[in-house]
This record gives structure tokens, C-alpha cells and sequence, in this order.
DNA sequence: GGGAAGATGTTCT
DNA sequence: GAACATCTTCCCT
């Protein structure tokens, strides 16, 4: 079952949490399927939070995320890195939850290519830019429909059984402001979360 | 395994 | 001109 604008018209904190399990399908001309099980994500609380883009308001690179829910939001960020969010709440909100990383399931071929030939599995997509290079999300992909099954980016129920995650959570990652906001959740016994071992240690 | 440095486009001061 | 929702390489323990 395809997520769709209900799953997301919720708050940032409570859709983050929820996609913990869920799984992320990636489908683009001429590179096949790739997918993958999401074990981290964060939580952007818009206007109100200062560690979100959205904090000064609306710009051109975050237009995204003041439209409706359920659509992508792509950014490009250190000059080098893509990064997915996926846009929550209400329009005009600029809610959104950062995908950070993600079990690899279908196509770690084509992933390895992208990444590197040497790269192990565990690393394959452990990190927001890392995801983005295997999965080849490009600001093409900006402002998607992910709740369109005829869309190149959207989410399907989980297929994983819920008694095997534990769901933790921590400070975001890179984040110097708002240290309060525990708003980072993943899978605290997923190996393939990104790897900052002092944060890893569940905290709640 | 872990810290520091460097790469480098967009946004904001 | 600085900061940035990052990643890799290089060197140190």
C-alpha cells in the first residue's frame, strides 16, 4: 500500500517516526527500481524551528516545502550533496522530514556503480547525500508527488515485521541550534543507520 | 576508530 | 565573505 496526502498531513515529528520501517522506491527511466527500507530520518519543524531552511521564510530553493504534503523536497547542499525530505503538515507549514538513511533492498548494483565499486552494502546509503548518490536523486526530482504510484519517488507500507525495530531517537545530526529537539528517530538495531556511534545509543 | 581538513554551490549577512 | 540538514581522505592513536 502506497503512503499517501493523509500519511503526511501530520506533524513532522510524528510523520518521522512513522516512516521508520517504511519503504522508499525509486523508479527512473533507463536505471530500473531501487528501493530500500528507511531506518533514519529527522524531523523540520518550518517556520518555528531554527535549524530548518524554512526558519526565514520561503525562498526559491525551499519552495517545496511550503506546498502540500506528500511532495518531495530535493536540496543541494556543501557544494558536493543531495538531500530528500519529504514535505508534512499543512500547506504553508514548511514541515518536512530529512530521509537519512535506508536498508538497501533492490538494485545494489546499480547503487555501487553510483557510489563506488568498493563501497560494503553497510555504506551503500548510510547518510542523506550517500542515499541521494545511490539512488540518483537529483534536483529533477524537486517538488515530485510521492504519493502517485506513477511518481519516480514514493513510499509503501512496510513489509517488515514491527517487533524487529526499536525505535530511537537523538539530536540531529550537523545541527547546532534547537539541541532540545530530539527530532533524529531511527532503527536503533539496524546496522545501516548513518554511522556517529556516540549518537547511535538509543535515548529514549 | 576517530578527529581534522578540504572540496565547493547556494543562500544570507 | 561566511555558513551550511555532507562525505571522503589522510593521519593519529
Amino acid at each position: 500500500m502506497i503512503l499517501g496526502r493523509s500519511f503526511y498531513s501530520r506533524k513532522s515529528t510524528v510523520v518521522s517516526r512513522d516512516l521508520i520501517g517504511k519503504k522508499l522506491i525509486v523508479r527512473k527511466s533507463h536505471s530500473g527500481s531501487l528501493s530500500g527500507i528507511i531506518v533514519e530520518t529527522e524531523a523540520y519543524g518550518g517556520l518555528k524551528d531554527p535549524a530548518s531552511h524554512a526558519f526565514r521564510g520561503e525562498t526559491k530553493r525551499n519552495k517545496a516545502m511550503f506546498g502540500e504534503a506528500g511532495f518531495t523536497y530535493v536540496y543541494f547542499t556543501y557544494g558536493f550533496h543531495h538531500c530528500l525530505n519529504l514535505v508534512c503538515g499543512r500547506i504553508g507549514d514548511a514541515q518536512a522530514v530529512l530521509l537519512r538513511a535506508i536498508e538497501p533492498v533492490d538494485g545494489l548494483e546499480t547503487m555501487r556503480e553510483r557510489r563506488g565499486r568498493s563501497i560494503s552494502d553497510l555504506e551503500l546509503t548510510n547518510g542523506p547525500g550517500k542515499l541521494c548518490q545511490a539512488l540518483g536523486i537529483d534536483l529533477s526530482l524537486n517538488e515530485v508527488d510521492a504519493t502517485k504510484k506513477t511518481s519516480p519517488i514514493y513510499v509503501l507500507e512496510g513489509v517488515q515485521d514491527s517487533s524487529k525495530r526499536t525505535i530511537a531517537s537523538s539530536v540531529r545530526i550537523g545541527i547546532s541550534v534547537a539541541q532540545e529537539r530530539r527530532w533524529r528517530f531511527f532503527d536503533s538495531r539496524s546496522p545501516y543507520v548513518s554511522h556517529r556511534s556516540k549518537l547511535n545509543l538509543p535515548t529514549r
